[in-house]
DNA sequence: TCCTTTTATTGCAATATTACGATTAATATG
DNA sequence: CATATTAATCGTAATATTGCAATAAAAGGA
């Protein structure tokens, strides 16, 4: 025990948890805000804005890179990182689709 | 270590993380989606309809409850669950602005 | 009151996540 | 080539999450 029993919902179930997964910490809300916010693409900037070590920083990116909401290209020495356009509209897309789900009459309990 | 870093975030950070952390898990998502489906509220169903056991069952509820998404009305023996619309559309609200921030222009790298 | 039904709580094991020091890999630059 | 710079990876410690058996708590009915 102590793992997600994945099998027992639908791909869409564990799809949509995955996402949110991805949103479920502020250094990677500030990152992805940062990103947002500086347009053109940061890389170790991250680590001075944050106020958190290096590896760390690395370890949230990559998490980011896993859920496809941002993208990374050497630069030099340096990594230059920015949200994938396309990924965070699907995102938006799917969220706001589950959200809406409910048409919402009054309370019932 | 091990432990998330909170007061180097804002409150909007936190708390916007905090509400990914509600969803992330396929569990919770069916909960909510069977309390939608439902309309009117379910309470040990979930217990059948989903395949986890009753304490885990009883723990995410727990947790849906402390993240406002849910509220619970005991009727006799069994407890009458039910979205909270007010607090739904809040987290529709804000995560839905989250995603508005940005103006998705081509990938930048 | 005793029993049944239903849900919550406790305690614990397994696994996942967060964080960082130390190190490595890759690329510039002198 | 040697050295500096930047980011990724490794290893590990601390903490959090997930899941369930066992038990407790609450309320209804015999």
């Amino acid at each position: 025990m102590g793992a997600t029993k994945s099998d027992l919902f639908t791909k869409k179930q564990n799809n949509l948890a995955n996402m949110a997964k991805a949103l479920a910490h502020p250094a990677r809300i500030a990152i992805l805000q940062e990103l947002i916010k500086l347009n053109a693409c940061v890389c170790g900037d991250l680590v001075t804005e944050l106020g958190l070590a290096q590896p760390t920083i690395s370890q949230h990116l990559k998490e980011l890179k896993n859920a496809r909401l941002i993208q990374g290209t050497i630069e030099g020495t340096s990594v230059c990182y920015c949200i994938n356009p396309k990924v965070w509209n699907e995102y938006k897309q799917i969220l706001s689709g589950f959200f809406a789900e409910v048409k919402l009459k009054s309370d019932c309990c």
